[in-house]
DNA sequence: AATCTTGTGCTACCTTCACAGCACAAAGCT
DNA sequence: AGCTTTGTGCTGTGAAGGTAGCACAAGATT
């Protein structure tokens, strides 16, 4: 168990990088206030802070200071070929009862071997 | 950056799982004894451990103490489709430059949204 | 039966990271 | 200009989990 409420700074940081690359939060729009945030997840202020931190360094979000948080224009989305690759795996695994987290084991090994595989 | 080398025994957990789920490991197969995945990954003995056990209680290996660890019989391979779906968004994410923590943040994004949304 | 291999179970230490809670800075709003 | 919103930075505290190194248990091998 890991990823049912994020707790950590990496999962809160994972948790808007996914929503961002995957089109739910499109160009500009506003994500919730730090504060907001922490007390959405109940984690620290720090926390949920550094994961803002970690997502602007990467120029996922624009943060200025009295204006909010918002999402970078441009650069957020991910192609659609993977998004939509990664919607057919989601569908495929809840269909077979495989776990979030098993699926994500499975993307890992074979992250390295695909290509040299059987295509079909 | 979190997936290069396993450092915890949560990786290393997920290092096999995904291995044996995606049927890199079979039925039967060995795997590297605790003190070599210590040695293999520079951790600890004891965290090593703490992912074989984890790993067994999951039904996923079967550990008789001085023949070694084996993938148990029979649970092990997730089903055909997810796994060549993995195989796909994979292919699709390397690609597209996708880094493979970005394209776990994705699924982890669809992973509850799929099927309500645009099928094509 | 003796020995080697291999998994298990400790104990004590240390580093990492989240928490709490506040003070500060900068920009928007009236 | 003054007030409010919102992000930033700080300090000390505490819990979680990894580290090291060894002793033990149980089965395999010869």
């Amino acid at each position: 168990m890991t990823g049912t409420t994020p707790s950590s700074a990496d999962e809160i940081d994972a948790l808007f990088r996914g929503a961002i690359r995957s089109g739910q939060l499109g160009d500009g729009e506003r994500l919730p206030t730090v504060r907001q945030t922490a007390r959405d997840f109940g984690v620290a202020q720090a926390t949920a802070a550094k994961a803002y931190k970690s997502l602007e360094r990467d120029g996922l979000i624009v943060t200025r200071t009295a204006a909010g948080t918002r999402v970078a224009p441009g650069a957020s989305r991910a192609p659609q070929s993977v998004i939509e690759h990664a919607r057919a795996l989601a569908e495929a695994g809840e269909g077979a009862l495989v776990t979030l987290e098993d699926t994500i084991a499975i993307l890992r090994a074979v992250w390295r071997t695909d290509a040299t595989q059987l295509p079909t």
